[in-house]
DNA sequence: AGTTAAACCTGGTTGC
DNA sequence: TGCAACCAGGTTTAAC
């Protein structure tokens, strides 16, 4: 579910509020994609600092003191959802972890458990840094460039949704907004990442910036079970063009939006309107 | 090196 | 109705 206009959502949903707080306990339900890396007891005290987020990671510092630091990074995988609130019901047999502080509950809710609560010293060091290490620019980085990402593609053979899903390039864009992305530029999502030129890869860049800002604006994609913290719906899906739209008509000029496998995962594109 | 497949999980939908 | 097969927003790891 949750890609990154979901996960900033999720974010802005609860930073403010949860800012301040001190942790009272930590409770951990059944296991995720990767251990806490740490005795949950010992969280107990620190205060939370403000969330940040990078790529679909969110950062939760946390802080004792003037010199203990650490943090918890956090991923909803595919089914995560976050939820910040004064009194949450018992647990249920989805919710995985509990953030108890003195300004409410973060809990972690994720049927399929790819997502992750992982403790960390610093986002550059220990478990959190291995993680992000292979991560691409962030989309909305000034320092990634029309010509920076010309660059990047240039030397890959991959197919160029291959590489947007790749996020080692521009992080952000999932299944959902990849196949947004390529649809709104015109780029057939097989086209091998090396014959897009300079003025495709501009629009590209272009594309994917406006897709991600527009899910952000509309509150992300709500196909299944996203949710922010204050559990509201994204719209966005109302609006995709092509994603889970095979067989139906393209917006654009008419004809079937065809589905296609790529790397084991659905593309939704128009024959029609994205060419290589 | 670079692409592809399998793996991690559960649940909903589809089709026989 | 039951059950098998397939599908799902992500990412790492192992295998060609």
């Amino acid at each position: 579910m949750p890609e990154l206009p979901e996960v900033e959502v999720t974010r802005r949903s609860f930073a403010d509020r949860i800012a301040g707080a001190r942790v009272t306990a930590v409770r951990l339900g059944a296991a995720l994609r990767w251990p806490l890396g740490c005795d949950p007891e010992t969280l107990a005290g620190f205060s939370v600092g403000h969330a940040q987020r990078r790529g679909k990671y969110l950062w939760l510092p946390l802080e004792r003191g003037a010199d203990e630091r650490c943090g918890l990074l956090i991923h909803l995988g595919m089914s995560g959802s976050l939820a910040f609130s004064d009194a949450p019901p018992d647990p249920g047999r989805h919710d995985h972890f509990d953030l108890l502080t003195t300004r409410g509950t973060l809990r972690l809710t994720d049927p399929r458990r790819f997502g992750a609560v992982v403790w960390s010293t610093s986002l550059d060091s220990g478990m959190a840094a291995k993680l992000l290490a292979p991560l691409g620019h962030e989309p909305f980085d000034p320092a990634l460039t029309a010509r920076a990402f010309h660059e990047a593609l240039k030397g890959r053979r991959a197919p160029v949704k291959a590489a947007l899903l790749a996020g080692d390039i521009v992080v952000g864009a999932g299944n959902i907004y990849a196949c947004e992305a390529l649809f709104a530029a015109g780029i057939d999502p097989r086209t091998p990442c090396s014959r897009i030129g300079p003025a495709r890869a501009e629009r590209l860049l272009a594309c994917v910036r406006a897709t991600l800002s527009r899910a952000l604006e509309l509150g992300g994609s709500t196909l299944r079970d996203f949710r922010d913290a204050h559990g509201m719906d994204g719209a966005f899906q109302a609006e995709a063009q092509v994603y889970g739209r095979e067989g139906q008509r393209c917006v654009r000029c008419g004809g079937a939006v065809r589905r296609i496998v790529q790397g084991q995962r659905s593309t939704f594109y128009c024959p029609g309107c994205q060419r290589r």
